[in-house]
DNA sequence: TTAAACTTTCAAAAATAATTGAAAGTTTGT
DNA sequence: ACAAACTTTCAATTATTTTTGAAAGTTTAA
């Protein structure tokens, strides 16, 4: 395989992993093309990359921004910006995380708290609602909180430890 | 709140976090509604909960039960099928991990594998981009497992001892 | 202050994904 | 073998999400 079939099939591969995720396959593929970007990349070039439009490449740059995995960089001389991608896997895994934890989960696990504090009346489908709800705010929270805490530990003993003893 | 409200709430919510997630917000509905109800349900049931058409009822009854985590259930003397959700909530994230897994991260190693082991020539740019995917496809690799291997570990001593030495 | 070189916005259009419903299929009891 | 009681399938429709592109906005340089 050659270097341009590779990168495409990259790119095309990191898009579908994305939608399959619940993100933008355009979002997902312009992080592609920057990650494996050795320099900054102008919107052109991503527009003339991967065949989109404009108003595209902008929202979606956008929202990387917004989720904090990818930078705005200037050229001396150059009016034009150019982005590059956070390429440290360990920093972008606790970007994502951070990001969906607090957007999604966190929303979730306070509609949870409010379903699972009901007044139950006697009736077995009633107590076992709030039976079940409880539970799974529970798990929901420990997850939400083992996922960010484990994520705050780059690549030091704990993954080892974790990974050996798991081997 | 009332049960009824709270109920609703809750399906609509667990819908609504499936969607973000990739996985489609009627199948998350179904799934919510089997995982609070205390006996099996009809599909007759599920059509009139969530005002939905048979077709889709049964599409995503399919799709839950592939997945693992609901099972048809046959009452005496009756014809038609009941259904139930796997209720104990690791199991049920076992089961999750292990499909997402299989379908979609697998895959995407393979590529990643693939698209990292190109000869790269003297050009700083492919060095970058089989360095990068080779990065990528260890981070990728190593989060796969970690995940399988915990999840496995169910309630047991590496849970808590994870949670007590990063609280 | 003007205009060139850019970026952002957003209503409309296009693409994609989910849903419907009726016909076809299956199973069970008589 | 028949028919009643169900479930599944899938082409057509509908809903949702994404994308476009042109107008509006911004910044910079002269």
């Amino acid at each position: 395989m050659e270097f341009k079939e590779a990168k495409n099939k990259f790119v095309q591969t990191w898009g579908a992993l994305g939608s399959q995720w619940g993100i933008n396959k355009t979002m997902a593929q312009i992080h592609a093309l920057l990650m494996i970007s050795n320099e900054p990349v102008s919107m052109e070039d991503i527009m003339e990359e991967l065949q989109i439009s404009r108003g595209n490449a902008s929202m979606n740059l956008r929202a990387l921004m917004d989720w904090g995995i990818v930078y705005k960089e200037f050229k001396a001389g150059e009016r034009k910006e150019f982005f590059t991608a956070e390429k440290d896997l360990d920093e972008l895994a606790v970007k994502i995380s951070r990001e969906r934890s607090k957007r999604e989960i966190k929303p979730a696990l306070k509609i949870l708290k409010e379903v699972s504090t009901i007044e139950a009346n006697e009736s077995a489908e009633e107590k076992h609602f709030v039976d079940q709800t409880s539970k799974l705010y529970d798990f929901v929270l420990k997850a939400d909180n083992m996922l960010d805490k484990m994520t705050e530990f780059n690549e030091n003993w704990l993954g080892k430890l974790v990974i050996k003893m798991m081997k």
